[in-house]
DNA sequence: CCGTATTTGTCCGTATGTATG
DNA sequence: ACATACATACGGACAAATACG
């Protein structure tokens, strides 16, 4: 509430959380990773109303580069425009999530197949390291570093592809993912469920045949598409 | 109808080219869809320097509106910042394509894989009636035409899937190929060629089996990619 | 090092549209 | 149905920072 803006000389202890230390990029993009940020983190619940001036007041900042952050975000999809209403944040539906888990599942296939012309001894012994660290917390049932040594587990294989669009695309549907209302954040269900199909990825692309680690990235994916589907039915 | 913004009074004789007629949206998903179609269209060359002054003149609005519009031509790809310096046009370089081709055909691949659990008899006919209608204007040497038959073709087939995230994310990876300095609009190469694939795309999908769809899609567009690869290269 | 041009961000005024009492 | 309050949409002007010659 009190502004304090960028008044000539002043400052000293205004800018309500507006900690943009290392300035690089342009305040609008800034706003718009805070602003994906408290959506993602669900801060910002799906549906709900996005008022101009409060977030700019929140931000610190004045409604111009409000704006242009949140017009980001309506590109992006997280974000909805009603003309002369205002902005939401994106609610995605039951259908439309399991419509994204399928292209999420086409793309992670190509990563699949893509990686079998890539193999080396060194990926495939760090895959099979990360195999067993897995295995090893799933059996300690410590689901928190399991979760993210399964992220880093799946990352390591996006960015081996070597392919950054995939990689973007990839991620920007997991994202939009998070939009769903009634998202189930089940990873608790399957744990060495999860790992066996691990390690059929990995030895799918042990194996060398590209069609066979396509199907199994992309069952991966699949799977995950029908515990989401019978948890949020 | 005409539009008469708001002016309090001067005004006279500006507004070059905005004739925006039923105006539902905002100004700013207006200016959107323009520069988007200047970009692709080439007249907005890639890596052209966009002036926000000159533009907001060219279009007869003030800067709020357009930079909103570039914000979100940025936030999809098209465009990129540098700071206190402006936006230019994206220049795409010979590898992201290549691997844009990639990711299209997953995707292109996942439609495949959708539709065989989807086909009906109208459905093949209709396919098959294209088939047809193709093959004619091919032999026809109807370029222009052919080009318009098989956007069709392909419009029908990303639809009937059904899946509207994935109509949505193959068109964005269209359209991002056009910015491609050294994009090869040869669809002259290939025409019974290309006639040839998508026939054994539609009989994949009569034969019911989803893998050989999914792969037949697949390297529809790989084989796009390689006559990309070996004229652009 | 200086002058200019451009971007960036802020502020204000007004019109328009929506919601509410 | 009318009046009021509020929010968005757009335009214009200004100040500051930076880039460039």
């Amino acid at each position: 509430m009190h502004d304090e803006r960028t008044m000539p000389e002043d400052d000293g202890g205004g800018e309500p959380q507006a900690d943009r230390t290392a300035v690089e990029d342009s305040l609008a993009s800034h706003l718009e990773r805070q602003l994906e940020h408290l959506v993602l983190s669900g801060e910002l619940a799906p549906g709900e109303r996005l008022n101009e001036i409060h977030l700019a007041a929140r931000f610190g900042t004045s409604r111009g580069p409000l704006r242009e952050a949140l017009r980001m975000l309506h590109a992006k999809g997280f974000v909805t425009t009603v003309r002369n209403r205002g902005m939401y944040v994106r609610a995605i539906g039951r259908e439309e999530a399991l419509e994204i888990y399928d292209v999420r599942a086409a793309i992670f296939g190509l990563a699949g197949r893509i990686l079998t012309d890539k193999v080396t001894d060194d990926l495939l012994e760090h895959l099979y390291l990360a195999l067993g660290e897995m295995d090893t917390l799933a059996a300690a049932r410590d689901f928190d570093a399991y979760y993210r040594a399964n992220l880093g587990f799946h990352e390591f294989l996006l960015t081996s592809t070597g392919n950054s669009s995939l990689v973007a695309q990839y991620h920007s549907l997991v994202d939009k993912l998070h939009l769903c209302r009634a998202r189930s954040l089940v990873q608790a269900g399957g744990l060495s469920v999860s790992n066996r199909e691990h390690r059929e990825m990995v030895e799918s692309l042990a194996s060398g045949d590209k069609f066979r680690a396509q199907e199994a990235f992309f069952r991966h994916v699949e799977r995950a598409k029908m515990r989401f589907g019978s948890t949020a039915g």
